[in-house]
DNA sequence: GCAAACTTGTTAAAAATTTCACATATTCCC
DNA sequence: GGGAATATGTGAAATTTTTAACAAGTTTGC
């Protein structure tokens, strides 16, 4: 699926946002439509989108523009994000409850399958249908359900207890709403969603607001 | 306290990251603290660091490093984050609640002042302490309780409304935890999070593990 | 059938960001 | 006091990413 050898992070982050826009405009009835109409409602350069796109593929018809439903498909299956995921959750607090009952990603297919907290008090709590599970028994629950994104949504002081679980039960990918940083072996793709970075952003560009 | 004209997006990213680790730093105790070593904690270039800090000033100290409480204090001035910042909660739905009940939020100086919503039943609500108020008074209650930042976490079909209130009332910059795109005037600062490009990232780069 | 109007894919140029390298400054220890 | 060790701040080099430009392919209208 890949052309090219290496491709930016920064590619990923916009196929995301032009998944996100290419949707609305489906379910808006559009069939097809320009790279220069989607820079716009993606704020960005239209080469910038060809580019993007030329990483993975020929999607488009030359004269013509893409196929909204088709350009969808094929960007989702360059992410790789045209299955199922199936995702342990750990750490059932505020916001991992949120993200429990969240249907959003259920639906992008991203499936929590498990939670997972060490609170006796919590552990045999049914959320979302979901039962809570021990911690230390990642390892046997990993295995059993197929289990290959961790979510860690511990306080930060466990977040690393958490992380080490995962990786030693054979997760394949984790993403962090800790806030603190953690280790993991290199071969394990990490994401930080940290949302005070983005009040920090804002802060700062509402300060220096060139 | 901005030395140089342009600041790239990634250096605002990663001065949030050193701040966030050079407080556990500081909590256990490290006085001072080298680039190199911050760099290692923080996985970037050292030189990297130095960069970033340049940019705002000289926070150092030539063969020695830098004083960690000290260094935190300047990043903070550098990013406006030495303040309190009062924002508005526009979306009560499961995520809205999760950020309200969050507390990391206003010990770093973000404070939600009042949330809003539109449902019927949920107006009037109390949660932690905050009555659910009708997105209709968005106006009055900005300019009376000096809110700088709307927080947006309603469906995404009613996210453009709410950023449309948000700006008429004259919020000075925003964050959307909608998954939709949304349009604001160009001088108002607008954050996206979207926790569902961190799965996608994820997912990608367990695919394509090169 | 063909010219005019579009629009992609791609190469080349431009811009931005990161990394290197080193002069400058401080500390430590003999 | 001075040499060795350490570490910042910064200009220059290397790398990466973005933007521009255009050849190649498609559609429309006459």
């Amino acid at each position: 699926m890949v052309k090219s050898e290496h491709i930016p992070k920064a590619t990923i982050g916009r196929l995301a946002v032009y998944i996100q826009v290419l949707e609305t405009l489906k379910s808006d009835g559009v069939e097809v439509i320009s790279s220069e109409t989607l820079a716009q409602a993606c704020s960005v350069n239209s080469s910038q989108i060809r580019k993007d796109l030329a990483y993975f593929g020929e999607f488009g018809v030359r004269g013509v523009g893409y196929h909204v439903p088709e350009l969808i498909s094929s960007i989702r299956q360059s992410l790789g994000v045209d299955r199922v995921w199936n995702c342990a959750l750990v750490g059932v607090g505020n916001l991992g409850r949120a993200l429990l009952r969240h249907q959003d990603f259920q639906r992008k297919g991203f499936v929590i399958k498990v939670a997972f907290d060490c609170d006796p008090y919590k552990i045999g709590e049914i959320i979302e249908g979901l039962e809570v599970i021990c911690t230390r028994r990642t390892k046997d629950l990993i295995a059993q359900f197929d289990l290959q994104i961790g979510i860690i949504t511990t306080p930060p002081e466990r977040a690393q207890r958490a992380a080490n679980y995962l990786v030693d039960a054979g997760i394949k990918g984790i993403i962090n709403f800790a806030p603190t940083r953690i280790e993991v072996p290199d071969h394990i793709p990490l994401e930080y969603v940290d949302f005070l970075h983005h009040f920090y952003a804002v802060a700062f560009n509402i300060n220096f607001d060139d």
